[in-house]
DNA sequence: CCATCATGCAGGTATTCACCTGCCTTTCTT
DNA sequence: AAGAAAGGCAGGTGAATACCTGCATGATGG
């Protein structure tokens, strides 16, 4: 996985949105997401062509129609390598902190 | 919390690369951090800047030295929002991809 | 005190990016 | 078959951004 492109993907709130809508209604067509995000279906496609670029969602042609799923597993990736990393570390952190600071006071 | 500012922050490489460094040593100058980073202090002053911006880390001063510490709270809040969200709905995904994948078989 | 070290502040630039308009192809419906 | 509906492709523009150079300031140690 490029975790680059993941958090790059989704530094976007467009691109967030699109994930969440798909989340609520998975499978839409383009139009149908295009419905929720103000902007022109060509801008659309081209946040949704950057979201499969990154492996967040993908794709299936149903006749003229193009449906979107979400793939959770990078999201669960860039959890597993970054969040949960700095999650255990938490309390030595804090700790760390409390010692700095205490070493600061006469 | 902000979330696009915490998103948008966690974007460039450098930056995960300074959270990173942290998170091995907490406690560390601008000097220090910019060891690891082959550009311009100037350049790392930004980027701290803007994770200090994001509530990504907090400083302290002590003498002439500014120290960096990691704050883990955001990224844990991203997760509880954004992560979380979407492995709740992994496995009805799933489900719902399957049976979109069947509506197309005859 | 004065040289040095750690950091702050102010533009300057080149690339990236998020939009747009305009036009074309494919598929469905009647 | 013909119009409508869904989507693809290309190029263009303005704003954001990730770097840089150059200079100024404050703390420390001999």
């Amino acid at each position: 996985m490029d975790d680059d492109k993941v958090f790059k993907t989704l530094a976007d709130p467009s691109r967030r949105k699109l994930l969440d809508s798909l989340c609520d209604h998975n499978g839409q067509t383009l139009s149908q997401l295009c419905a929720a995000l103000e902007m022109t279906r060509q801008s659309v496609t081209q946040h949704l062509g950057l979201l499969e670029d990154a492996n967040l969602l993908s794709t299936t042609r149903k006749g003229r129609e193009k449906l979107h799923f979400i793939n959770p597993i990078p999201l669960y990736e860039v959890y597993e390598r970054w969040i949960r990393k700095f999650e255990e570390g938490r309390l030595s952190l804090l700790h760390d902190l409390k010692t700095q600071l205490e070493s600061d006071q006469p």
